[in-house]
DNA sequence: AGCAAAATTTGCGTGCCCCGCAAATATGCG
DNA sequence: CGCATATTTGCGGGGCACGCAAATTTTGCT
């Protein structure tokens, strides 16, 4: 990789980070893309460069890491599914070494209320909810390489897809709502399990 | 009801069917909000005081049928969770005689079109799916509350919910992506099933 | 190293969207 | 009928997303 696309890739990673800080901290409608340009330090109109909304920049993130479970899940084949699957999700959601000492919080008590709050905002609802589409997508067609099903033809890879995705943005916001008590992998290791079992009255 | 309120909902549907018709005709971005209001017979300022923006008009219909969906669960306790569901959907998404009337389109095929090249609008597919992430909230507020179990404490009201706007989802994906061969009623009662039944490999 | 080609960044201008505010208008009720 | 309450409307502001072309940076080649 070149040295142009190293920092490509430092720019994105750069704006998309500054529109999250920002956000967490002041909220969403008191962000400027202009204040996240400066703070990633680069022109506004580079920003629409990079992502075509304030929105997409704040949940690239997330969009990432939902992506990598399709990947993940690809580098498994001939596993039953299922544990494929949940082992693919527990290693992108893992608490990840880098992520948690990214934000150079002293409060974070305060950083967690601000993604409360950022998460409520109906603005990045939509594109989180996009971007788990998105990612869906991906995942269907991994699932369906997995279990030899045709894309177009079956519903199975697609409603497997959307179980998987139901059970992290089920788990994401069970843990957002409750106060981190439960471990994020074992609210997902639990939302996959029922899944795969059914979902029986409990 | 004075005549008032049915004089709002008059120019609410009118707005929103305006924007549906005018979208599918032209495309996304051929529509000012200026021009669905004034198909609606409404001043372009009125129109933001119906809906806060122009995808989410669009939308309208669609959140409208998906939380009525848990109402219409709320009216069926006692019965086996999974059927309780299954009827619930299926009435909401049954062939509905005045929607079916509504559109005066000559070219059906035309319409089809027009619809798939709608709901492929990044704007809308965000729309879309926090209209979805809505209505999953109020579903799974029914279904705690016929299965007893604690909205806040549980999982499994939203596991449920997640599944029954996947099926949804997945239905109707499904239908515009292949031609219109199966009902959809089909498609939702195989989808919901396979959820029950555990998604396992077919 | 030097230079030309290719890609990226930037500034500028445009069109549109969303909303706050206050005036005008319509409705409901005694 | 006339007042109190809602709704609609016009106006104006702040911001966002993007097309375009000039300036700058990176790359590949000699």
């Amino acid at each position: 990789m070149g040295l142009r696309e190293r920092k490509k890739a430092q720019t994105h990673a750069a704006l998309s980070w500054a529109a999250v800080r920002l956000t967490v901290e002041r909220g969403f409608d008191k962000v400027k893309v202009e204040d996240i340009a400066e703070a990633a330090g680069v022109s506004p109109r580079t920003f629409n460069n990079y992502f075509s909304s304030k929105a997409e920049a704040i949940v690239f993130r997330h969009l990432d890491r939902c992506l990598r479970v399709a990947e993940a899940l690809r580098e498994r084949p001939g596993e039953p599914l299922w544990d494929a699957i949940t082992e693919s999700v527990l290693r992108q959601f893992a608490p990840d070494a880098e992520a948690v000492a990214h934000p150079p919080v002293a409060d974070a008590e305060r950083w967690a209320e601000g993604v409360r709050v950022m998460v409520a905002e109906p603005a990045l609802r939509g594109e989180m909810s996009r971007a788990g589409a998105t990612a869906e997508a991906e995942i269907a067609a991994a699932v369906a390489e997995l279990t030899g099903s045709d894309l177009r033809r079956d519903l199975y890879p697609h409603l497997v897809a959307s179980a998987v995705m139901g059970a992290v943005n089920t788990a994401i916001a069970h843990h957002l709502r409750t106060d981190a008590a439960v471990p994020v992998s074992r609210l997902l290791t639990d939302a996959l399990a029922r899944f795969a079992a059914g979902l029986s009255t409990p």
